[in-house]
DNA sequence: GATAATAGGGGAATCTCATTCCCAGCCTAA
DNA sequence: TTAGGCTGGGAATGAGATTCCCCTATTATC
């Protein structure tokens, strides 16, 4: 038997504490997941994205303590929430978009972040565009690097456009993150102009930036 | 003479009272500008745009009262803020690319616009895209307004490309909106790529986009 | 099984700000 | 000179995020 300096059996020892961190674990996942529902739920309830803590915390039947237990602050909350709505939208987006031409693809793509991003409809499919829009201001960096799978999905398809030889020479990765950008933040922000710039504009926009005319039947 | 209903010479009543409230609102314009010079001194010592009224108050030597006697609120100051530095902005960009040809200009003005909102320069040029963010998050309306005089300017020189012949077909200053979106909204925001997305690349991408292959030289 | 040590949790207290309110001083008009 | 109203100072209020105190329940040890 295997016992540490003072004779204790730490194997024995290891494992129960294995099994009791394991089971904390499971507890505080389940916890967390209590407070993302409970958010979730208030959100839907006040179709807004403006909430108190308070109000997440009686939602989930906890206290503001555990709520603190678990999330440093109020923006990690947003955060979470923000990832996994980018997780969400990612896979939705993907299965959308699996078949076809990359440039076909793409079109796609640019048209569904496009909606996504577009303000004003709390209630169908969770915001998008506000949460990144509040955290922006405060955590930039998280918010860049929250949206990183959205992104490594354009990039995916322009790179797809790239070998298809329909690229003008440059990085497609770095075209990516530049329509990436104007799909997600033309949406519904029009400046100046009377009808706000649709999805459709975008897109002739981006397809224009990086498809040489030529290529183009 | 005129007098009114009870006799009272009106002439110089009306004068009266055009003198009084002249002065009142020449004090007013003078207690405003104080309010406004103290915000723009806080933000400069903090390096920071995010600064309270309190610190405004104490710094213009005036009260909170006399603040909400001015301003309906915070975001009011921080709506007139960004107004004026548009317009210091507009002014500057424009005399900067008064000659040329409007593709040159539209250059010109790409970059600048570019340069101006990158973040993290806030003591050297007065912030402009951190305030935009903080507003845009409450009052995108007022926001949008207050891009106006910059939108008109990118506008009128998309027109003028337009005149030139040198821009696909589609309504100029439908173009010239998701150029401003892009020159605004890229710099310093760069998804996922390594180094941040130039403003060469971005001018580089709208060129392509509003301008036929066939057409540059 | 009893008891001491400790972690977890409830929710009141605290702290930061924006915004509002109260009252005293001052200026104007009669 | 004095009543009436406008101004301004800054204390009070209110909303919300975050922290703290204390009780309870569970575990560890005998």
């Amino acid at each position: 038997m295997k016992v540490d300096e003072l004779g204790r059996d730490t194997m024995w020892r290891d494992r129960a504490i294995e099994r009791s961190t394991r089971a904390a674990r499971d507890r505080a996942a389940k916890r967390v997941q209590q407070f993302l529902d409970a958010a979730r739920e208030v959100i839907a309830a006040k179709a807004s994205t403006e909430f108190t803590i308070q109000e997440v915390v009686d939602q989930s039947k906890q206290s503001v303590r555990s709520f603190y237990q678990y999330f440093d602050s109020k923006h990690e909350l947003l955060l979470v929430l923000f990832e996994e709505e980018m997780g969400i939208a990612v896979a939705r987006i993907r299965a959308a978009t699996s078949e076809g031409n990359p440039l076909d693809r793409l079109e796609q793509v640019v048209l569904m972040v496009y909606e996504l991003c577009a303000p004003g409809r709390v209630s169908e499919q969770p915001l998008f565009a506000e949460f990144a829009q509040r955290l922006l201001v405060d955590h930039p960096e998280e918010v860049v690097a929250a949206y990183s799978p959205l992104y490594e999905y354009v990039a995916e398809i322009v790179e797809q456009v790239g070998e298809a030889g329909l690229l003008r020479e440059g990085r497609p990765r770095r075209l990516a993150a530049v329509v990436l950008q104007a799909a997600t933040v033309t949406a519904g922000r029009s400046t100046g102009v009377d009808r706000p710039i649709t999805g459709e504009e975008v897109w002739r926009f981006c397809l224009n930036a990086i498809v040489p005319d030529h290529k183009l039947s």
